[in-house]
RNA sequence: GGUCCCAUCGUCUAGUGGUCUAGGACAUUGGCCUCUCACGCCAGCAACACGGGUUCGAACCCCGUUGGGAUCACCA
């Protein structure tokens, strides 16, 4: 059984089980890592059954035995988890319940909507051809389908499709649409090797899963036709369909490598913070009038099938940072600190929880766009060994600098208390001595203290860097100019 | 190619017959602020794909054209 496979999340015990309570689902494929347009989809269900208090359930969909890696599903459940989207049942594997779909496909050989097919390839291929010469679409012909076939070694089981009629979805996003018969062809339920096609997985997961909510990408729209053929000869329900646009590249064809970051464990790495992630995908192909900015929380509250957009989007790297800033901005100096620390470790500066930290992060939460340029801002906080940049020594290094940071020197020796307010007055002092500009003297201290000419404020850098550490930075500078004129 | 879907600034979008000389955001341009860079603030540029209808009146409704996308497997 699946059982063990189970992991159920107690954290939603606010869900009600009627059985007018939305159920969806998220059913990727595990061939490769979780991308951005699959992460969209996961959203809109996992939003529409918490707006909706419903259930989301996850379900790995690997009858594809040939392309399915368990790498892909480690990968697929921990975007998942970073982005903050939990699941309330599974994961299930379909390659685990093919008893299930077996059980399902007799229903249909029984009933006669279904029957075993012995053609082989080559014959497929021929029909195909000669459909194609007739002026038609390649399909199957139809061959064994009244044959009354038995079960044998390499038989696949084919679904009867009507020959005439239409079948009519009704879809939130794109209403009403009508498929003509005669575009299907009898396709395949059940594979030789005994495993169910997507087609026909979907449809019975979906039903004994109660799924009554399908959110997906419109690249399935010409799937549903057959999906809601089966739904009818098994006598079961539909659930309610809503087809939501694709997410394109910059050159409006569909996502793929060559549009750069595609996964988002991608996004990760570039310092992009998961909640800015989430509000950019959401808010691409949906709205609330507006409204750019979006917690969590907010997302859950607003979101809704009805306002989601009916024409492909555009993914926008540039839109997707300037959100990133706007939620590096809007977030609490103790979340940035817990995942600054790691990365300010890997580029070898020795951050540890503390006041010092928050300082440093409150200098740059401002102005940094992505939590990997923060850091980056950061290194001079922790190495002395200041790198001066080739321009910034140019511009500011002069040997008129020198006897203005030196009078900086003799003020900074007498503060007795190292504080924003006390530091601006000792340089007011030194340019009301020497009658320069203030930025005469605040530019060159600044390289001497961090390597560039920008920087968070200059008298903040010197009260986190404190006293000794500033002014021996300072000192190093002098003798530096010194030597190097 | 068949079928299906889509069409408001460069991009994401608001807009559901009159309040649209079309609003917001990103990007971009200029300015203010200022110790630098940012942040913030102010201002500017910029769109209803085209052609027919319907209507007193159309970005909104209908038809066509064009353009774009999706899909036509023993993949999902």
């Amino acid at each position: 059984m699946v059982a063990t496979m189970i992991k159920v999340h107690h954290n939603h015990e606010k869900v009600n089980l009627m059985s007018d309570s939305i159920i969806t689902r998220f059913p990727p494929s595990p061939t490769g890592y979780l991308h951005v347009g699959g992460a969209r989809t996961a959203l809109f269900n996992w939003l529409y059954a918490r707006h909706m208090n419903g259930k989301f359930i996850l379900r790995i969909e690997d009858t594809d035995t040939k392309r399915s890696t368990q790498e892909s599903v480690d990968a697929i459940l921990q975007g998942l988890e970073w982005l903050g989207i939990e699941w309330d049942e599974g994961p299930y594997f379909q390659s685990e319940r093919i008893d299930i779909y077996k059980s399902y496909v007799q229903k249909l050989i029984d009933t006669g909507h279904a029957y075993y097919c012995t053609c082989s390839e080559q014959e497929i291929e021929d029909m195909r051809q000669e459909a194609v010469k007739a002026g038609k679409n390649p399909k199957y012909n139809g061959k064994c389908r009244e044959k009354g076939l038995p079960k044998t070694d390499n038989a696949v089981v084919r679904f009867k499709v009507p020959y005439t009629g239409t079948t009519v979805l009704n879809d939130v996003v794109k209403k009403h649409i009508v498929f003509q018969h005669t575009e299907l062809d009898d396709f395949i339920i059940q594979r030789s090797d005994g495993m169910p096609t997507y087609n026909f997985a979907v449809i019975v997961d979906d039903i004994t899963m109660h799924v009554n909510t399908v959110i997906r990408g419109d690249d399935h729209v010409s799937n549903t036709p057959k999906q809601i053929l089966l739904y009818n000869a098994l006598n079961e329900p539909l659930p309610t369909y809503a087809h939501v646009p694709m997410v394109l590249g910059k050159d409006k064809t569909r996502l793929s490598k060559r549009h750069g970051a595609m996964s988002v464990t991608e996004f990760k790495d570039m310092g992009i913070l998961p909640e800015a992630l989430v509000n950019y995908l959401v808010r691409l192909g949906w709205s609330h009038g507006d409204q750019e900015f979006f917690t969590k929380q907010e997302l859950i509250e607003k979101f809704s099938l009805k306002n989601i957009g009916s024409a492909a989007g555009i993914f926008d790297h540039q839109k997707l940072i300037a959100l990133n800033a706007a939620h590096i901005q809007a977030s609490d100096i103790s979340y940035l600190c817990r995942l600054m620390i790691p990365l300010l470790n890997q580029i070898g500066c020795n951050a540890e929880q503390g006041t010092f930290l928050e300082k440093v992060i409150f200098t740059l939460q401002k102005r940094s766009k992505t939590l990997i340029e923060m850091a980056d801002n950061a290194r001079f906080y922790y190495t002395d060994a200041v790198v001066y940049e080739d321009q910034a020594i140019q511009k500011c290094f002069t040997p008129a600098s020198t006897p203005l940071m030196a009078a900086l020197l003799e003020q900074l020796k007498q503060i007795s208390e190292f504080n924003e307010k006390n530091l601006e007055s000792a340089f007011h002092r030194v340019v009301e001595q020497t009658g320069v500009k203030m930025n005469q003297i605040a530019q060159p201290i600044r390289v001497a203290l961090t390597g560039k000419t920008a920087s968070p404020g200059i008298f903040e850098i010197i009260e986190i860097l404190g006293q000794d550490k500033a002014m021996s930075r300072i000192e190093k500078a002098i003798m530096y100019i010194n030597e190097h004129h």
